[in-house]
RNA sequence: GCUUCGGUGGCGGAAUUGGUAGACGCGCUGGAUUCAAAAUCCAGUUCUUUCAAGAGUGUGGGUUCGAUUCCCACCCGAAGUACCA
């Protein structure tokens, strides 16, 4: 009987799915255990071999941990919203649904044929009505909250409202509103419903706002940085412009410092925490106010360094501050007003990109210090960012390079304030080794003292205060898509009103056309005059909108990261229609345990879905502020991709050891044409593209060899390899052993196809440890101290690396125990069965398959086998730490059992002890079982 | 530039965290079996040299009885981020 992988992983598999092995239950005495994996875009292209190895590596765990004794929940989702779709839906005309539900359906037949134990019944996608309504459910709380600062929580708008009435915001950071930034309580009390909920959108968790984005008029939406090259939009190369915009928005800066203190206390990767620390940015600094001559307003200016305040000698705003236009002179507007023209049809990553070259012209007024009242010029310059602090900086070119940059090039003074520092080639920019000068009752203090007294005095003349900065942004929350969650929203004078949850799902309509629309509305607008009937209370299509019953609704749809941000709360209670999840649910499964997923979703998802759980903490609507308590970010499986060199401008190709003195260029060919000797298949080669029909190929010694170079597995790149065909050849428990034995989990590895036979025939030699003769056969005696040995300490092995997520090296030790085993003839059913229940996480098919042969049982638990749960391992059978008179430790590998003149000579015997024992007598020696020996000499 | 991670045979990678470097697998070499091949099994495989022996974990220093591991400086690679005031 040979080990007929495909009969067996077909079998367990139908067995599994009809007996829903895998269903986890709500209630249970056993102890959860919560076990997800990021759940994948289902994209038109399937899976590759590099998209399911952190769901073996979930897998794995997660049945390790139901035999174990947790009840585990490992559920499945798909993120089914996003663009690929749309753009598929845009060029073929087929709808969204239709082409994300075939994807869907292929995706899950490639899972299945791994073997993988999720709990289906709780499967969730985003695009399904039945979730979206509570992303939709949770915009609206979103924009019915405010951030209080001083108890740092969301807290409901009623209490905001009740708190203007009675005082007004003067006790509340100011509105950010330039018409309404501080109010009483008379005011707000006399203000109308709309200019009331003009206000309260500056405090709103969800809000509308101007924002500058990248619009592309061609396309008619509005694109991301990285969607723009050269200031041209990357998919058809249309002119991308910065235009002021109005979006929703979400207020994620509000939670910059709890997103940040929370990194504390949960247990991720250190990178990956570093990433998002880098990406909020906090910086602690100062707020200094500069009086504006003949201007009845002030320049809020955020800096790091107030203690070089005296070194101020100009003042720089962004081209897009608020009081440009208001303070510059009439004899300078056209300058100005050309510089602004100029930047702003720059792109964001122009800007960035353009950091050499100095740029910027004078407004014509002027700045007073707020210390020594000295005249400060004011500039504009694309250096500062809108975007970061106020928009405005003071500049101090004798400490910031940036600075001294500009006043060097527009001939503006430059101040020494660092006693004995040279500055006349570069800024002196250290925070230490410097004494203050030229700075008045700053002389003589270092960068610490300065920086507190400076604050202190600004402090007094009520022209500055100490203030944190973030770098972290509200989050754009507006796409102009059709394939995403609708928002449940209408306008009525052109104010948004959120629809009563009652009502909720707004269904994503049917719409024609997937482009936006002639009149550059996105493609909701496609849907005829989308309406909402305020007396039916529906959605109304094909109607006339009056402006007194029936409203437009919002024509932007949500982006990809809403559904995303909360669908681990989802798996507790995913059929649930009247909650997102149950109290009960939510209490029993808490948060998830272990989180595995790649890191590319640093600053993204990790960081939003965080932020979106904190805000459902603060109203109570979950249990725990932390989602994920243990994050695993599994590294990338490479490509190995395969090049043939071709003469540039020619049909020759050279095998890759032949060097003509010729210029070659390099082109991917598909790695199924090549063997493992890197032999190409020239005839296959000539039958997959037209250019290659007639192509010269020198060859050497008969062989065309080809170059290969390890890159991101992708279908352009043609080194792709598909699992269903590891499964055909080989059976999914040798592909989930090989994917583990690549390497370690986190590092990113390249594949190699050849090295799969030897997982494949550790299997093979476990299989045949009960096939020995033939057929299944194996003894009841009892085990051999030898072969007890050898499971005892593979057990703990294991045991060790699977709690490490140390998946590598497991499989090492399975294949030296099957080695030893089988050198050892051991047939015996005690050991070979707890081998079987320790295999059977990483290799379930052919384990449950050994074990129903075993047992007559039909799944592996330890509840049958209970010995597995207690102590097993013999003290004598391991390494002890040494050490001598107290002082050196290392272990040793000594049996305890042994009587003192044989442990002895077998501590002679040990070469790391030899230098030290020459010529010494051992008096003692001290024994604590399992724990230490102690060598006195 | 800054931040983080990494650098070990022909290759992927081990090393119980300071204790016999190269586990395990691939590949390669030789052998057994076979008419032959595949499959399987056995032996060998860091480098130099015939053996003996010596060198060796990116480079150069340091700490230590002992360093792949800890410290300092540098070189190289990957990822993230970037005019952040």
């Amino acid at each position: 009987m040979s080990y007929n992988f495909k009969h067996i992983e077909k079998k367990w598999q139908k067995y599994w799915s009809e007996n829903q092995t895998f269903k986890a239950e709500n209630k249970t005495d056993l102890p959860k255990y919560f076990i997800m994996d990021m759940f994948p875009y289902p994209s038109g292209a399937g899976l590759h071999v590099g998209h399911p190895l952190g769901y073996i590596a979930s897998d794995i765990f997660s049945r390790y941990k139901r035999l174990k004794g947790f009840n585990v929940l490992h559920p499945q989702g798909y993120d089914s919203f996003g663009l690929p779709a749309e753009q598929y839906a845009i060029q073929t005309g087929r709808h969204p649904k239709k082409t994300t539900d075939e994807n869907i359906a292929r995706y899950r037949e490639q899972l299945d044929r791994l073997g993988f134990s999720f709990d289906w019944s709780r499967e969730i996608r985003t695009s399904d009505k039945s979730y979206y309504k509570w992303t939709q459910w949770m915009f609206i709380k979103l924009y019915n909250s405010w951030y209080d600062n001083k108890t740092e929580t969301a807290k409901d708008i009623n209490e905001l409202i009740l708190i203007f009435s009675k005082e007004g915001n003067t006790n509340l950071d100011a509105c950010q509103s330039e018409e309404f930034k501080t109010f009483s309580s008379d005011d707000w009390n006399s203000f109308d419903e709309s200019k009331k909920n003009k206000i309260l959108l500056n405090y709103r968790l969800a809000f509308l706002s101007e924002i500058d984005v990248n619009w592309c008029p061609k396309l008619g939406t509005v694109l991301a940085n990285d969607e723009i090259i050269d200031g041209l939009s990357e998919r058809g190369g249309f002119e991308v412009i910065r235009k002021k915009m109005t979006q929703w928005s979400i207020r994620i800066s509000a939670y910059s410092q709890r997103l940040l203190t929370g990194l504390n206390d949960i247990n991720w990767p250190e990178p990956l925490k570093e990433m998002q620390k880098n990406w909020i940015g906090r910086s602690d600094g100062a707020m200094v106010t500069f009086d504006i001559k003949n201007f009845d307003k002030q320049i809020e200016v955020f800096t790091t360094r107030v203690d070089t305040i005296f070194g101020v000698t100009f003042m720089t705003l962004a081209p897009e501050h608020p009081y440009v236009k208001k303070i510059t002179t009439k004899e300078n507007l056209k300058k100005v007003q050309d510089y602004i023209k100029l930047s702003g049809k720059k792109t964001e990553r122009e800007r960035m990109s353009d950091v050499k070259s100095i740029s910027g012209v004078f407004t014509g007024a002027y700045a007073i210090h707020p210390l020594s009242n000295e005249r400060l010029p004011i500039w504009i310059s694309d250096y500062v960012l809108a975007g970061y602090g106020t928009g405005a900086v003071m500049a101090v070119p004798c400490g910031d390079q940036r600075d001294y940059n500009f006043a060097k090039f527009f001939n503006i003074p430059i101040k020494n304030i660092f006693l004995d520092k040279d500055i006349s080639e570069e800024a002196f920019q250290n925070k230490d080794g410097f004494v203050l000068t030229n700075s008045s009752f700053l002389d003589g203090l270092n960068f610490k003292e300065g920086l507190s007294l400076a604050i202190k005095k600004l402090k007094e003349v009520n022209k500055g205060t100490h203030k944190i900065n973030y770098k972290l942004r509200d989050a754009v929350f507006s796409r102009q898509r059709y394939w995403g969650e609708p928002f449940p929203v209408y306008y009525k004078d052109n104010l948004p009103v959120m629809i009563d949850e009652k009502y909720l799902p707004i269904e994503l309509p049917d719409v024609s056309k997937y482009l936006p629309t002639e009149d550059g509305k996105p493609p909701l607008g496609n849907s005829d005059s989308w309406a909402w009937d305020t007396i039916q209370n529906k959605i109304v299509d094909n109607f006339h909108i009056d402006n007194k019953t029936v409203f437009r609704m919002e024509l932007n749809t949500m982006p990809g990261w809403a559904g995303s941000s909360w669908y681990f709360n989802r798996y507790m209670d995913p059929n649930n229609s009247n909650e997102f999840a149950s109290e009960e649910s939510l209490n029993y499964w808490k948060e998830v345990d272990v989180y595995i997923g790649g890191s590319e979703h640093a600053t993204g998802h990790l960081l939003y879905s965080r932020f979106w759980q904190y805000f459902l903490y603060d109203l109570g609507l979950v249990p725990v502020k932390d989602y994920a308590k243990k994050l695993i970010n599994q590294g990338m499986i490479l490509g190995n991709s395969a090049f043939i060199k071709r003469e540039v401008g020619t049909d020759n190709y050279y095998s890759d050891e032949i060097n003509k003195d010729v210029k070659t260029q390099l082109i991917h060919v598909d790695v199924q044409f090549v063997n493992t000797s890197n032999e190409l298949d020239i005839v296959k080669l000539r039958n997959w593209q037209p250019q290659f029909k007639k192509a010269n190929f020198e060859t050497n010694n008969n062989k065309f060899i080809v170059c290969r170079e390890v890159e991101k597995m992708s279908k352009s790149k043609y080194n792709v390899i598909n699992p269903d065909d590891i499964c055909e050849d080989y059976g999914a428990d040798t592909l989930r052993l090989y994917e583990m034995f690549l390497g370690p989990l986190e590092q990113a590895k390249p594949w190699n196809t050849a090295g799969i036979t030897g997982t494949y025939s550790f299997l093979k030699k476990y299989w045949n440890l009960f096939h020995r003769s033939g057929s299944f056969k194996v003894s009841q005696d009892k085990p051999s101290n030898e072969s007890l040995k050898v499971l005892h300490k593979t057990i703990r092995k294991i045991e060790d690396d699977i709690n490490n997520f140390s998946f590598n090296t497991s499989v090492s030790a399975f294949m030296i125990c099957v080695n030893e085993l089988n050198s050892l003839k051991c047939d015996n059913i005690h050991i070979l069965k707890s081998l079987t229940i320790l295999l059977s996480p990483f290799a379930p098919h052919i384990c449950e398959e050994i074990w129903n042969k075993l047992g007559n049982k039909k799944t592996i638990s330890y509840e049958s086998f209970p010995e597995f749960n207690a102590e097993f391992i013999k003290e004598s059978a391991f390494e002890y730490p040494v050490s001598f008179n107290g002082k050196m430790k290392f272990k040793i590998n000594l049996d305890v059992s042994l009587k003192v003149d044989e442990i002895k000579s077998s501590l002679r015997n040990d070469l790391r002890l030899e230098k030290f024992l020459v010529g010494r007598e051992i008096k003692k020696i001290i024994v604590v079982p399992g724990k230490i020996i102690n060598i006195v000499c």
